[in-house]
DNA sequence: GTGAACAGGTCATCAGATGACTTTGTATTT
DNA sequence: AAATACAAAGTCATCTGATGACCTGTTCAC
């Protein structure tokens, strides 16, 4: 036998629920501020405990943010930054940063074709400055670095398509947070090779300025195997140490 | 002046982290149990509450289960689902479902390319059954559905890449959440073509047999652009009513 | 006006008590 | 002896009152 279970919800689930579809609704918009616990406890009928249980749950997933001594507030959700929170990203193996890499690869040509198709000018000139900060940040790890992801989101915006954005925010920094300890490794193969990269860049710029989708897509491919390839090298060069 | 602030961390926060750590070093395993709460509270000399809040938020993160009665336990994190916690979904607009196609344009066809050059014997049969199951349940638009679903899986699969597996899953819930309004039309609109879907599928499988990739990639995209098209008719057609 | 002290509101945390639920061992019944 | 009923222990779920920490705005003295 088997009964439906009657009534196994949490009370700090059904709360949370609550709360959840208010902002889904719109009922509660980013920025808005909750009532006090004291007083959701009150409203709901509800011990405070269950309330900041519940609370303390949609904190965890990210929709709010309790503030010491002032209260509690709905996060403003940019929803493309936070649809995928990968904190998580961290119970990865060493190994999936090659899985994580040729997730990249579908994912960034998918994003440089379609970015040549709808990239506006704005796109452009993002996508400029970015090439312009990798120029002057040769010889600048740091620098460098940023430019490069900078461009790399500058295709992605171009897209148009925010849920393809949000994703690639999340392969990034998994990749990042995977790459931790193989970092210096990293930063100093892309030392090496500053020049090459920031011509593969231009190269795809140029491709994506035009609209030609096809080549687009063909370049940013190609050059992330390119990436990977001296990855690849490093990383073997690493373990004969 | 911008001083560092001192110990803004709240107790249950630090807890959590602690926890978050074990799990993560491996110190506590999936299925194993934790310590009750009264013990956790004493070993972290913190009130009982403080705990529960560390519980409840690594739980809505989906690394724990508390039950009732029971006790606490490490959640067997099949890191492949768990990774990109998506419930969030129904945040969306409808019209991110055309966003969200694109996107799957994106994985799918680089799910078969990849496929194409590493499927195993055995991925070809999950492929294979699906194909059946397909052809089997044309009329029954509920075992058709689920067909359908299971060959693109495995497809996924077959590309090896877990990572990518997992996303595609992301993307699937994703796409179920956002049309679930839109269903009747989608199956009806499925229904009236299922053989023209069993046709492609079949051709999609086959590239990926004899180890095209180009081909296999071609096909999946030309396939999900057909569908996608399918879409686009029967959501215009239902603005008329 | 400026700055310090104060008050009120709110989150953070603790501790005790009670209820609910699961598991398990024991006693009772057949 | 086996099946059932029951009691006990362990644990999570929830409530409540109390206290501390923190932020904001107001008041008051200079």
């Amino acid at each position: 036998m088997n009964f439906k279970r009657i009534k196994t919800k949490k009370i700090y689930e059904e709360v949370a629920e609550a709360i959840f579809d208010m902002i889904k609704k719109g009922a509660l918009k980013p920025g808005d501020k909750l009532d006090s616990v004291q007083q959701l406890a009150e409203k709901f009928q509800v011990g405070r405990a269950a309330i900041r249980e519940a609370l303390t749950a949609l904190k965890a997933m990210g929709l709010i943010e309790l503030k010491q001594g002032e209260g509690t507030y709905v996060r403003e959700f940019d929803p493309t930054m936070l649809m995928f929170p990968l904190s998580m990203a961290v119970l990865m193996n060493k190994e999936d940063i090659w899985h994580l890499l040729e997730v990249r690869k579908l994912l960034e040509a998918g994003a440089a074709s379609l970015a040549a198709n709808k990239r506006t000018e704005q796109d452009l000139h993002a996508m400029e400055q970015a090439l312009r900060d990798m120029k002057d940040g040769i010889g600048n790890d740091e620098l460098g670095e940023k430019a490069d992801l900078a461009f790399h989101m500058a295709v992605a915006v171009a897209s148009h398509n925010p849920i393809l954005v949000s994703l690639m925010n999340s392969v990034s920094e998994m990749m990042v947070e995977t790459m931790r300890e193989t970092r210096r490794i990293w930063l100093f193969s892309k030392q090496t090779t500053t020049e090459k990269l920031l011509r593969e860049h231009t190269e795809i710029f140029q491709a994506i300025k035009e609209g030609n989708a096809e080549a687009a897509q063909e370049r940013m491919l190609q050059h992330l195997t390119n990436v990977e390839n001296v990855l690849h090298r490093y990383i073997s060069t690493q373990r004969n140490n």
